[in-house]
DNA sequence: CCGCTTATTATACGCTTGAATAATTTCTGC
DNA sequence: GCAGAAATTATTCAAGCGTATAATAAGCGG
C-alpha cells in the first residue's frame, strides 16, 4: 500500500496555510466551490487534516473571513505620519493593490452575502466594520483639526459616512473593472471629490510646505 | 396513493414564480443554500417542475441575475422630467427603499462574488454594469449642460466615476447598516457631497424658482 | 363529457459533500 | 534508535445535491 509521503509543518503554519487555501479557493470558486476537497489541494494536503485544526468546515471559513477582515483594516491602522497626510494615504492604501483588487472583491463578496445567513459572520463583520467607520472617523475629525476647523460633531459624521462612502464605492468600481481605469485615476479622483467634499486641500506628504489654507 | 392536487398556472406565470422564489432562497440562504428543492417549496410546487421551465438550475439562476439587473435600472430609466431635477431623482431612487435594503445587497454580493466563476453571470453583469454607468454619465453630462457648463469630457467622465462611486457606496453602507443612519440621512449627505463635487446646487424637483446658479 | 396535450408530481439515480473513524507515518524526548 | 504522542492519510458513511424518467392530474377543444 503506498501511502502518500508527508511532512508534519511547524506550529501553526499548516493552520494559516489552510486558512489561506479557502480564501483562494472562496475567491477562485466561490463559496460554493470551496469544498473541502478543493482546499485540501489547494493547500496541498489531504480533507481530512481539516478537521483536526478546525471543529468544523463552518469554523474554518469563519477563520477565514476574521483574515480577510484584518487584511483590510490593519493596513489603514499602521498608517503614521501628521494627521494631515494620514488622511491622504488611507485613502491611496484603500484604492490601489492589495486592498484593491478583484480577489478581494470576490472574497469581500461572498462573505458579504453570507452575513446575513451566518450570524457568526454576521458578528465578525459588524465588529470590522465598525473598526474601519470609527477609524476614519478619527482621521478625518484630526485632519479637520489640524486645519483649524472645529470639529461640529454631526457635520464630522456626516463628512466621516460620505468619504467612507465615496472609498467603498470607488473601491468597488476599481475591483469591479480595473481595466477601465487609468494608473490610479481613482486615486486621483477620490482625492479631487474628498478635497471639494471638506473644503480642504490634501497636501501630497512629499510637498509639505506649510501652506495650510 | 394520495397524489399531492395543484393546478396549472397560466402562461409564463409559474416562470416568474419560480425565478422569485430563486431570488429568495439566494437572499435568505445564499447561493450554497438556495437549493431546488428550497427553491420549490419556496414556490408552491415541487423540484422536479424547475426542469420543465428551464433547462437547468444554472440557466434559472442567470435568469434570476437578469431579473436583479432589471430591477436595478429600470428604475432609474424610467425618470422623467427636465435634465436638472433627473439628476436628483436618480440619487433619491437609488439610495431609499427598495433599490436600498438589505436584501438587494445579499442578492447583489452573492451574484457578484460568482462573476468571476461563472462567465455566464460576467456577461449579464457587465452589460448591467455600463448600462448604469453610461445612464448617469448621460445624466450629470446634460445636468451639466443644462447649468451652463461645459461638458469637458474627462471632467465629466471623472465626474461621472465619483458620483457613481459615491453612490455605490452610500448605497451599501445604508443596505449594510441602514439602521445607523436617520430617515433619509444618506440621500441628505449624498446630495450635499455632489453638490460640493460639482460646485453647482441640485435643486429639488417641487421647489425649482429658476435660480440657476 | 371525452380524449389529448402537457403541466405537475413522484421516485430513483449517480455524484459530491462534510464528517467520522481507522490506519499509518512523522517527529520528539530520552 | 526506540517508544509514545501527535499529525496526516485513507476510507467509509449518511445526507443532500442536480438531474432524469415515469406516472398522474389538470385543463382544453371537440
Amino acid at each position: 500500500m503506498n501511502r502518500r509521503a508527508f511532512h508534519r509543518a511547524p506550529e501553526g503554519e499548516r493552520r494559516q496555510d489552510l486558512i489561506e487555501a479557502t480564501l483562494d479557493c472562496i475567491a477562485e470558486f466561490g463559496l460554493k466551490g470551496a469544498t473541502l476537497r478543493q482546499i485540501a489541494i489547494r493547500a496541498g494536503v489531504t480533507a481530512g487534516l481539516v478537521r483536526h485544526y478546525f471543529d468544523s468546515k463552518d469554523q474554518m471559513v469563519a477563520e477565514a473571513y476574521r483574515t480577510v477582515i484584518a487584511s483590510l483594516t490593519e493596513k489603514a491602522e499602521a498608517i503614521e505620519g501628521n494627521p494631515e497626510t494620514r488622511l491622504r494615504d488611507f485613502i491611496v492604501i484603500n484604492l490601489t493593490e492589495p486592498v484593491a483588487n478583484s480577489r478581494s472583491l470576490s472574497l469581500w463578496a461572498a462573505f458579504i452575502s453570507q452575513v446575513r445567513v451566518d450570524p457568526t459572520l454576521a458578528a465578525i463583520h459588524r465588529e470590522g466594520y465598525l473598526g474601519f467607520r470609527n477609524a476614519l472617523e478619527t482621521l478625518i475629525s484630526d485632519f479637520l483639526v489640524a486645519n483649524g476647523r472645529a470639529p461640529d460633531g454631526d457635520a464630522c459624521r456626516r463628512h466621516a459616512i460620505a468619504i467612507n462612502g465615496l472609498m467603498d464605492g470607488l473601491w468597488l468600481e476599481g475591483c469591479l473593472a480595473g481595466d477601465l481605469f487609468r494608473e490610479s485615476e481613482l486615486v486621483s479622483i477620490a482625492l479631487t471629490s474628498i478635497e471639494a467634499m471638506l473644503g480642504l486641500p490634501l497636501v501630497p506628504p512629499h510637498a509639505r510646505t506649510g501652506n495650510s489654507n
